[in-house]
DNA sequence: AAGATTTGCACAATCGATGTTGCACATGAA
DNA sequence: TTCATGTGCAACATCGATTGTGCAAATCTT
């Protein structure tokens, strides 16, 4: 390929075959049949192409075409299990479908979420997907305005079409799982079940702490206010809260519904304090999957949301002409305590 | 906002405004102060942008422009919590910058890799950041050719500044660090450290095994070929591998470095079927650092690659104008066993 | 008051690709 | 031969923003 200082467009191409722009254009970009061009013609352009490392500039072609070849996810956080692998599903669909994924990270913060969901728009995106979102009407309104097709992924969202799991049921045999683990040694001070971590205004925390306590009733367990814990998804909150329960009670509760991976390493962040043999009155259970947490000191249930059968689902209703405001629920699975799941992409690494 | 079935342009703004798209154009990008248009004015088409929902578009600013305001990288895999982490850091840098950030995985795959360039390219990206190429020297010539700059974190390449960790020394430290902590009740048979996961002939990983050589050189320590296999990144691979070692030894070796997370939950695929007490005898290393894996049933020393580090100085070197092909060279931090490290993104979840 | 500056903006070219239209030439039919 | 039909391609407008240039009107200068 002979080094140009500039990158080469469809006029050099042009230039170098003898032919117009246009027909480069169609040569390329294959639409060439529907335009009756011959195919000598193609061939000369491609290999002069090929020879001069051309490549499309996307921008232009985006332009004209009012596409982008874009897709954008927004999720919470990068560094978690549960969202990394999204992420991870979310770029293969993508690429089966020739689209580039940008995947923006919101931390949780509503205006940021706002800002991103502006930028995708200039950057016009073919759709976005919305995982996690704090601010969902927010979101549906700037997607309104600007004509552009969203889903949303685990937080259920109004005015669009939603893929999440099913939160109260997963929740309630993960309860109840806990219940039926739970130690009989315990002291009777904190026989009790806790659920740490998420906020309770949001959709999927409500309904799992709804699952959590409708499994404690129906087993005729008394159960206090002060046993849902709902205290945000940094781990350094649920670091504190868990110290400030392990205080109150004199120790571990009998059982910890953790409400998500992030509050999971603030748990820990404090676990590791505690001298070992500490858990063995306690059993533990978190709402979300990640390998090397199913495999801790203490035994851990998990519950694996299948993030990449959310991305499925979530690419399916994007691509259906008018999916409604459906809510797609799917179903997460127990994994029991040191277990290895292997994931959809079983060869990576 | 009145609702258009359109997105507004400069077109339509300078409309409402009485004035021409450059004035438009002008204002709302803010050379409005070079180009003498009167604060007024800019007050004037600034509201009416805000009233109508105005956002650029950044393909026709991009294509004017050539530069795109995307930041390219790309990682072998997402759900990996080195890889995720720097994927946080890359955005966050990236933010401060005003530029977007499309994070791409090539599952480790020199194809898929090269792929990636290119479409990158295509979309113009301002430069890129190649963590864990496979193909150094590939990616450099097809950004050479594109005239696109671009740095190497994690694995050096040629032709662009590398920003890597200290492989050797922090290989050394890990090593020793397993020496040390080396049970010494251990069954002759198998008292020996193994070095397993990652490939050979990666420079991360050469530097890696020289350092892991040299402490057992040091130490007086015999060592055969057989202790080093570097079985790649694949789980899967890991496990078969940490399995044939166990069976040839007749239990797990006295010491373990693993070479990265992948690996590491591969060889945890592999735990997770022994009977607990099996790990009494040894001592577990490995080369990235997980919050959970943290914590696991056996203590495990890990050597933190500072990510966030790594990509600060990467992107110090992309803005240096003429950075040479120079490797900077970044501390990893040994993290004992049972220890939360808390990263820069403290308060996120 | 007449010329010299400055102010404030409009006009038009441009980035690179796409898609519509039109035109020359070839081939077939009558 | 003559008109109809097809074939193969070039010309040109277009997408939405940026940017160099030009030109009145306002202001300053002497």
């Amino acid at each position: 390929m002979t080094t140009h200082s500039r990158k080469a467009t469809i006029f050099d191409i042009a230039k170098l075959a003898g032919a117009s722009p246009s027909t480069v254009s169609a040569a390329l970009s294959g639409a060439w049949k529907s335009r009756r061009i011959s195919e000598k013609k193609v061939e000369l352009i491609r290999r002069i192409a090929d020879e001069q490392g051309y490549s499309t500039n996307m921008q232009a072609r985006g332009l004209r075409q009012a596409r982008s070849g874009l897709v954008g996810m927004i999720i919470p956080v990068h560094d978690n299990r549960y969202f990394s692998s999204m992420s991870q599903s979310f770029e293969s669909f993508a690429r089966d479908r020739g689209l580039v994924p940008v995947i923006a990270s919101s931390m949780r913060d509503p205006v940021e979420e706002r800002r991103i969901v502006q930028t995708l728009i200039s950057y016009a995106v073919d759709y976005i997907f919305v995982a996690g979102a704090t601010d969902p009407a927010a979101i549906t309104d700037l997607c309104k305005a600007a004509n552009l097709r969203h889903v949303f992924v685990d937080l259920p969202g109004p005015g669009a079409p939603s893929v999440i799991s099913d939160n109260y049921h997963g929740a309630k045999v993960l309860t109840q799982t806990l219940l039926d683990a739970r130690p009989d040694n315990a002291d009777p001070a904190r026989d009790r079940l806790y659920f740490i971590g998420g906020v309770e205004t949001d959709y999927a925390t409500a309904r799992r702490i709804e699952g959590f306590r409708d499994v404690l009733t129906t087993a005729g367990l008394p159960h206090d206010p002060d046993q849902i814990i709902a205290c945000g998804y940094p781990p350094r909150r649920a670091m504190q809260e868990i110290a400030a329960l392990c205080d109150r009670l004199g120790g571990l509760p009998a059982g910890l519904f953790v409400n998500s991976l992030t509050a999971f390493e603030g748990v820990l962040g404090h676990f590791v304090h505690l001298p070992p043999g500490s858990f063995d009155a306690s059993v533990i259970g978190c709402y979300d999957y990640d390998p090397f947490a199913a495999y801790l000191q203490f035994p851990v249930h998990m519950m694996r949301q299948d993030s990449h059968r959310l991305i499925a689902e979530a690419y399916h209703l994007i691509e259906t002409p008018h999916p409604g405001i459906t809510v797609k629920e799917v179903e997460p699975e127990l994994i029991p305590p040191r277990t290895i799941y292997a994931g959809p992409f079983g060869e990576h690494g």
